[in-house]
DNA sequence: ACTATTTGACCGCT
DNA sequence: AGCGGTCAAATAGT
């Protein structure tokens, strides 16, 4: 099992729970606030697992999760040349999700080389690439600008996918887990883990809250998309009518299925999520692709993202 | 001493 | 020429 997905799944059993948590308020009028405040924190957390999910692809050696489609930056030499080949994709992070830190915890280590004043726009530009870049290689890179819009968000684009090995700490937390629980099997995962499929998926909304990559959907490059079409993407699924942070004020959270999950044992809930994840340690992004393809895999929360835009590359 | 950040200068692209 | 992106020396922090 790849150190990463693991880290990936353990990020999204907390989304799960916060999910739980955010659908035991919903109707409870006096909850608005707190609602609000675990909404942002899923936001959080499910963009931390796509940033997790992409840099596991990335380390692998195989195809990034969101590849450019022309495939042109398999040489490293030409890829700093070629700035633009390289996979791009951009999200936005409230500032609650970054849960009081200056950057969002994405897993990865980032290490400031510049600052650039940005025309027309109110806020400087910071260039960040991987701490691992000079012992490892990695040339994964990003850019964080505040929004215009909103200081209270921060634009983040992604350049590159990751090449360190800059999960080896989660692992160990995530292996240390595993040690404590015993393994579930697939049996946990299909029962609790369900995710549906069926995500109104049409990007109407131009505060998108995940941009993802700067290429062409190609459905045979992207691990998580078998289909051309967009609804059955995995990742268009996981996102969330939540909202964007910036249109936090007028969501409501039609979350009410999950609570099938705490039927009958509602404390055991947490206890289940991990072991869930940890039961997922045999998975290996491909069989999770599988069963996303055969509609094993199936939430019963039906995150859906609401935005999704792939940015032009050039 | 080592690592991270800041910031002006430089470079390549349009 | 102007802009965005990167470099690298200076500085700060540990």
């Amino acid at each position: 099992m790849e150190s990463g997905t693991i880290s990936v799944l353990n990020e999204l059993a907390q989304v799960y729970e916060l999910a739980r948590k955010l659908s035991d308020n919903l109707y409870q009028p006096l909850q608005i606030e707190l609602c609000r405040t675990i909404t942002e924190e899923i936001i959080g957390s499910v963009e931390k697992a796509i940033c997790m999910a992409k840099a596991i692809s990335g380390s692998n050696g195989g195809e990034p999760l969101f590849s450019n489609s022309g495939g042109e930056y398999g040489d490293n030499q030409q890829m700093s040349k070629k700035r633009k080949m390289l996979p791009t994709w951009t999200s936005q992070v409230s500032a609650s999700a970054m849960r009081g830190t200056e950057l969002p915890d994405d897993g990865y280590t980032w290490r400031k080389y510049g600052q650039k004043d940005i025309l027309n726009a109110k806020h400087p530009r910071a260039y960040y690439r991987c701490t691992h870049r000079k012992k490892q290689g990695c040339l994964a890179m990003k850019q964080v600008q505040r929004s215009d819009d909103n200081p209270l968000v921060l634009e983040i684009t992604y350049r590159g996918t990751h090449t360190c090995s800059s999960m080896e700490q989660l692992q160990e937390t995530d292996q240390s887990l595993f040690d404590q629980r015993n393994s579930r099997g697939l049996v946990d995962l299909q029962n609790s883990l369900r995710l549906k499929t069926e995500g109104n998926f049409a990007a109407k909304d131009s505060t998108s809250l995940i941009f993802f990559p700067s290429t062409p959907h190609n459905p045979d490059e992207n691990l998580f998309c078998s289909s051309p079409n967009l609804e059955s993407c995995f990742l268009s699924s996981f996102s969330s009518p939540f909202m964007s942070p910036t249109t936090s004020e007028s969501n409501c959270l039609p979350l009410s299925p999950c609570q099938k999950l705490s039927q009958g044992n509602p404390k055991a809930d947490l206890t289940g999520i991990i072991s869930m994840a940890t039961s997922m340690t045999n998975l290996t992004m491909t069989d999770m692709d599988l069963m996303l393809r055969t509609g094993e895999m199936d939430f019963d929360f039906p995150i859906e993202i609401s935005n999704f835009e792939w940015n032009s590359a050039a």
